[in-house]
DNA sequence: CATAAAGTAGTAATGATTACTATTATGAAT
DNA sequence: ATTCATAATAGTAATCATTACTACTTTATG
């Protein structure tokens, strides 16, 4: 599926420094917009690709945010709650001990993504 | 986001019908086609909106497999691996307590999915 | 330097989902 | 039962993130 990278370019290079550099979850979108400023002509399917290889190779991390992907500098996890009637994604402060997953299921992991499904209180106050 | 539904169509209750009698997963594609069989005439948006509606209401599950949406009559929680080099998604005999993590949240909780993010024990084997 | 393979730019294609619009069906009030 | 406002539908077009394709360029290496 995704392929591994064995030459170490300048677009390659541009991609990783933007992911290392934000202090916040990014999108291909995004990288791409930043990267135009330093090299005005690398395309959109050059940020995607470099961006996949730096997942493959573990250099970053990456997680769905609703429908789109977003990169970070490293391993990542997270827990949402999921409204089924507003739709809206919440945080939650809760943390799974990855370590704890890991020893249980005999996996090498990098991070977790949790997304509860229910009711966030606003719509449930709405008595929906 | 979504709508409430407020009249009991014919076009919902045969999107109700085929969740519930399917014994797995559903997508809307696959809905769209046994709906057909009954009602040659219904339309695909008819039953995303129809899905939607029901997921809103709680009467069926919904959650995301790869890039699309799948439907369940019941909640439904699940845990996969998702590894990060052959990109391929692994189903993972591991359960978390949704009533003790309704309880550490405070929240009103229908099911969870847990996404893992590591590598699989084929690519680990494989050293890259 | 030569050369094969990997990477890139630019563009087109994909594919699940949503939006739009004219028409039809629904349910509450008369 | 008939009317009537409005919710829902069919059919189609549009979105939009991501991937695929192709001709050209760059890279690593003998």
């Amino acid at each position: 599926m995704n392929s591994y990278p064995t030459r170490w370019t300048k677009q390659m290079k541009v991609v990783l420094d933007i992911v290392y550099d934000g202090k916040s979850p990014i999108t291909a979108d995004q990288v791409y917009g930043l990267a135009r400023k330093q090299m005005p002509r690398i395309s959109l399917g050059t940020v995607y690709r470099n961006l996949n290889r730096l997942v493959v190779s573990g250099l970053i991390s990456e997680s769905k945010v609703g429908t789109v992907q977003c990169f970070y500098p490293h391993p990542y996890s997270n827990t949402h709650l999921e409204c089924r009637v507003c739709g809206r994604l919440y945080s939650v402060p809760f943390d799974l001990s990855l370590h704890q997953v890991a020893k249980e299921t005999g996996l090498t992991l990098d991070g977790y993504e949790l997304r509860l499904k229910g009711v966030c209180k606003e719509c449930a106050s709405r008595c929906i």
